[in-house]
DNA sequence: AGCACGCCGACT
DNA sequence: GTCGGCGTGCTC
């Protein structure tokens, strides 16, 4: 009987998506444990990959001869069962592999970085001659694929004849920051002997001695050295003389220094109190329950949530809390951690890997309780979790939009399956998903129909843009519009105006030909950016100069069209010359912490007006903003996706939340080329109970989500007819599974037919019911490795957020 | 991913 | 006759 280690190695194919099993050597065999990361041999050159110990096993004398784990990664595991298990549930259901997900829920430190190396092995092999093929300078980094051919033969030859071999290295990226701790050997009776010992002049020293001998507990280096204003040349001298002692410790990146306010549960109104009774009823009896929690913006579903979560944890549970990316504001932080203090770890992509790292590790040591994140919090290795939030549920940033293409509330049901805890999903416009199921009552739905504080929603005005630009007005801004900036201006309030997707946009078009500048790589125009003063594709980053003449007809009456915030805000600028205007995109957001800082500086009255695409819809919230205005309701509405009316809807409804939340009364303009559509009519009056039906009845006649599952199988491919081809083949080769009650739609080219230089085709599977699918596409994934080799990629999306 | 094996064309 | 192209299979 041998113990054997069953390892899932990072090497991302369908075929070695399964457990290696590996024997574990003496030296190790009390180290191992399952969860750890290890170091393998693997393949042919025994090249080192790092892996993932899934399970250990005994078993009677191998039939084939195994190799052995080469070291370990970790000194403790990284992942428990329940993420094992939940990693192999997650590579079934988005049909990725499990290698994948096990990085995807770990941070981005335990990602291996491999290097290569070359070595000499045969000593009477001359370095010499190593180097007229490669320059000695090289051989650390050693990377094959950049070489010429010639190099690339002279030495896989060299090899063949063992006078050189590869040497693969695995590095672990995973550092704790280690800094020096200082402890005191001296005491107060001691500090005048010592100080008569030394030079008068040694101020610093004395200093230090003076302070040594008050201090009692260890102090961290970095803060002495401040403290002391001392360098570290001091505080050596110091350990010579035996004065104190340094010893390295782990020290956690603290990306939320600032002293959080301690703040109270807030008093809770009858409905919250209800909601927040049935929530806690299910964390009391171990019940694995899914809410539905309704309710209007400032209806006080945060404090629910709160409350909610101090229940778990005074009954000795832990909670996560997930929240938009975007919404993941200081704002909303301060008001988690003024609550809960330092129990809680926040994730979010702001944070540096390092600081990232840090946070899980206070979760796993359980030095935090509570976990506030975006998407990918919701696989923190917290343990005994009583309660699961998502706030914002209807929200499409819960769906990672790469492999693997899971959906955080999927997650979120599984993990309160596992821990038997209720999931709370909360929202003013829940997903037509979510609120169906809480029709059929698969979910409990909790209202909250209120604002807490008793305010009337804000008055919406529709704007018809085609009546606006028939008399004349400018093509962004109607007449109500401007009068409405005006107004505040005047009256120093704030507005927020948003303009629907990023550039819509300014794209450029000749008046003579119509010619329309578009990107070589992609299928879409190209963008028209003044900071830059360049053209830019969105899609694949591709850049060129602004052309002054029509390419294809040499024509000089080359224009701008569209609109982008950029020129939005010179126009703006150029109607309202003393308003002080601030910009929130992509293109000013790029920076790690800009977002937080134009915020910051829209609160504190710095700008009157703050202008932004979708990202300043959310969870802002700015009591002096008592207009908001929406430049281009109806951009969404164009797009080819079923989901198109239900984003507008939430999108409108949400910027609307955002107007007079506080004693003034708010007033939202909308400008539309559809001002009788239902989803703007239906945001207009705030009425998702409406919209809900509507919707439904046209999602029923449809055949879409949620009366529908659906599948999207992609091909992307150099050429356009191979793509189109395979999806014929994955087609014919799925229907013998599929039942006469599945609608396939496709082959088609993608709306997008062309990114990055690929053409996309693709199918998709409407069913109800196909117990077959999820084997037969599994096996479709499994054969497209071979056709992977010619180029051909193949992408599956389980209930994919948009057909595009 | 990366290595070996094997089958084809174009070379000393 | 062999070198090297890459298509294919396999990795505990």
């Amino acid at each position: 009987m041998v113990q054997i280690a069953k390892v899932i190695v990072d090497v991302p194919t369908m075929q070695t998506n399964s457990a290696y099993s590996y024997l574990i050597p003496t030296p190790l065999e009390n180290e191992l444990k399952i969860g750890m990361r290890v170091v393998v041999p693997f393949g042919n050159g025994n090249r080192k990959v790092q892996g993932f110990v899934v399970a250990v096993e005994m078993q009677v004398a191998p039939i084939q001869q195994l190799k052995e784990i080469d070291s370990l990664m970790d000194l403790e595991p990284v992942l428990n069962q329940e993420l094992i298990q939940l990693s192999k549930w997650l590579a079934s259901s988005t049909f990725s592999f499990q290698i994948t997900c096990l990085l995807t829920m770990l941070p981005n430190v335990m990602r291996a970085k491999y290097s290569k190396q070359l070595k000499i092995v045969d000593k009477n092999y001359q370095r010499q001659d190593l180097a007229k093929i490669l320059p000695e300078s090289a051989w650390s980094t050693f990377e094959p694929d950049q070489l010429s051919k010639e190099q690339q033969s002279e030495l896989s030859k060299l090899r063949e004849q063992n006078k050189i071999e590869i040497v693969y290295q695995v590095k672990n990226q995973a550092q704790a920051r280690q800094i020096f701790q200082i402890t005191s050997q001296i005491d107060a009776e001691e500090e005048t002997e010592i100080l008569n010992s030394l030079r008068k002049n040694a101020t610093k020293l004395r200093e230090l001695v003076h302070f040594l001998a008050e201090q009692k507990d260890p102090i961290n280096q970095p803060v002495l050295e401040k403290k002391l204003s001392v360098t570290v040349g001091t505080i050596k001298i110091g350990e010579a003389k035996g004065w104190l002692k340094r010893k390295k410790v782990e020290q956690y990146r603290d990306p939320y220094k600032e002293k959080q306010v301690q703040t109270k549960p807030l008093h809770l109104n009858g409905e919250q109190q209800t909601a927040l009774t049935s929530i806690t009823t299910s964390i009391k009896n171990r019940l694995a329950q899914t809410f539905l929690l309704e309710g209007v913006t400032g209806s006080g579903k945060t404090e629910v949530y709160l409350q909610a979560i101090a229940y778990a944890l005074a009954q000795g549970k832990t909670a996560i809390m997930l929240v938009p990316e975007i919404a993941l504001t200081p704002q909303m932080v301060t008001r988690v951690k003024g609550r809960f203090g330092k129990q809680v770890a926040v994730l979010h992509s702001g944070l540096s890997d390092g600081e990232k790292f840090d946070e899980w590790r206070r979760i796993k040591r359980h030095e935090a309780q509570v976990v506030v994140g975006a998407r990918s919090a919701i696989f923190a290795p917290i343990e005994n979790v009583g309660v699961i939030i998502i706030d914002e549920e209807h929200e499409t940033s819960y769906k990672q939009d790469d492999t693997p293409r899971y959906h955080a509330r999927d997650v979120a049901k599984w993990r309160s399956k596992f821990y038997n805890c209720p999931l709370v999903l909360g929202s003013a416009t829940p997903s037509l998903e979510s609120r169906a199921r809480s029709e059929r009552h698969v979910y409990q739905l909790l209202k909250l129909p209120d604002r807490i504080n008793g305010h009337p929603l804000p008055k919406v005005k529709i704007i018809d843009m085609r009546e606006e630009l028939q008399s004349g007005a400018d093509q962004n801004f109607s007449t109500p519009l401007l009068t409405a900036i005006n107004q505040r201006l005047q009256t120093k309030q704030q507005s927020i105006l948003m303009l629907n997707r990023r550039g819509y946009s300014s794209f450029i078009m000749c008046r003579d030909c119509g010619f329309v500048l578009k990107c070589p790589n992609c299928d879409i125009s190209l963008t028209l950016h003044m900071d830059s003063h360049s053209m830019k594709c969105h899609y694949c980053g591709h850049e060129e100069p602004i052309p002054q003449i029509c390419p294809n007809c040499h024509s000089r009456k080359i224009r701008y069209y569209g609109t982008g915030t950029e020129k939005v805000q010179q126009e703006l600028q150029t109607q309202f010359p003393n308003a002080r205007i601030l910009r929130m995109d992509v293109d000013t957001t790029r920076r790690k912490g800009a977002h937080e800082r134009i915020l910051r500086q829209f609160g504190n009255h710095q700008a009157d007006i703050l202008l932004g695409t979708q990202m300043i819809a959310k969870g802002l919230d700015f009591p002096d903003v008592t207009l908001v205005g929406v430049l281009n309701a109806d951009t969404a509405l164009e797009l080819p996706d079923f989901r198109a009316s239900e984003r507008t809807f939430q999108l409108l409804t949400q910027v609307s939340g955002r107007a007079g939340r506080a004693e003034k009364l708010g007033e939202v303009v909308i400008q539309t080329f559809n001002p009788d559509h239902y989803a703007i009519q239906l945001a207009k009056t705030q009425n998702y109970e409406n919209f809900f039906r509507k919707e439904m009845y046209i999602r029923h006649q449809g055949k879409y989500p949620p009366y529908y599952f659906t599948l999207q199988i992609t091909a992307a491919h150099k050429e356009e007819k191979m793509a189109a081809a395979k999806m014929y083949e994955v087609l014919n080769e799925l229907r013998p599974y599929l039942s006469g009650t599945a609608i396939v739609l496709g082959p088609t080219p993608k709306p997008i037919a062309r990114i990055k230089d690929k053409y996309y085709y693709q199918i998709v599977i409407k069913y109800k019911n196909e117990p077959k699918l999820h084997a037969a596409v599994t096996k479709i994934l499994q054969e497209s490795q071979s056709d992977y080799r010619k180029g051909v990629q193949l992408a599956i999306d389980a209930q994919p957020q948009s057909f595009m």
